[in-house]
DNA sequence: ATACTATATGACTATATAGTGATGTAGTCA
DNA sequence: TGACTACATCACTATATAGTCATATAGTAT
């Protein structure tokens, strides 16, 4: 079952229809929550900092230096990663470690880059064949 | 090869590193275009959309009665998918059609729902075992 | 104790955009 | 032609949030 109609109600019958796409009934509510976790990595800036973790983990002020950004706004995009569940952070000391706590992230970037990438290609050759 | 390297600067050698992770290096118009693909779907009102679109094209008129929205509303939203390149529009006399042009939004849906499926089952666990 | 460092947070400004009502535009029908 | 319909767009308000500066907090070192 897919994990989301955990979060929606369920869609009955519906889900045993023969259709080009089968159709979870989704509330208001599931709704948000998965615009809430897209809005997460609707920032450039936040996808800078998870890319540069996704080697290793790194400490704030690492990630301070390596984004070129100010260390109070590296810290509040780190908080709200934190509290979406897409990094998690180890305490050293002085410093703080995050590290990347979902790594489906991973997945749905690659899946916007390809489907980015097809949009290009498209784009090219739509202009090629007009200048033809 | 990734798709996106194609809007971004090549990672050069970097690509046949053995890490825990292949690392990209990506330009900030890189970030920005991917950021923007997510924050087109980080709106509820335009996932009901994409949503009610799932099954077979629709008309903007049934789109409004589907999602209870404003007509104004419900056209600008779909405008931005439009722009985006996630849906497409087919015009037949006054009625304009608008479907699905992009399935990958279907797999970064569903990669978000399991991944906030996890979140809660791991949330409820802990609190289960904060009880006992 | 003081001084120093790393990180988090509060206050604030600037900007982006969702929603709405009014209006524009294009197609249909009489 | 004019009336009507479906959709798009403009102008506007309200809200959310990214970025920044100042400051708080917590750990380290002397």
């Amino acid at each position: 079952m897919n994990k989301l109609e955990q979060v929606s109600e369920r869609g009955g019958s519906d889900r045993t229809r023969k259709g080009p796409r089968k159709r979870t009934v989704l509330t208001e509510e599931a709704f948000e929550l998965i615009a809430g976790r897209f809005r997460v990595l609707a920032e450039p800036m936040r996808l800078r900092l998870l890319h540069a973790l996704s080697d290793s983990e790194m400490s704030v002020s690492e990630l301070v230096e390596a984004t070129g950004a100010g260390q109070a706004n590296v810290s509040k995009h780190l908080g709200i990663m934190l509290d979406a569940g897409l990094v998690a952070r180890r305490k050293e000391g002085l410093n703080v470690f995050y590290r990347v706590a979902d790594p489906s992230i991973f997945a749905m970037c690659e899946t916007v880059c390809s489907s980015l990438g097809e949009r290009l290609t498209a784009h090219r050759e739509a202009i090629r064949a007009f200048s033809d």
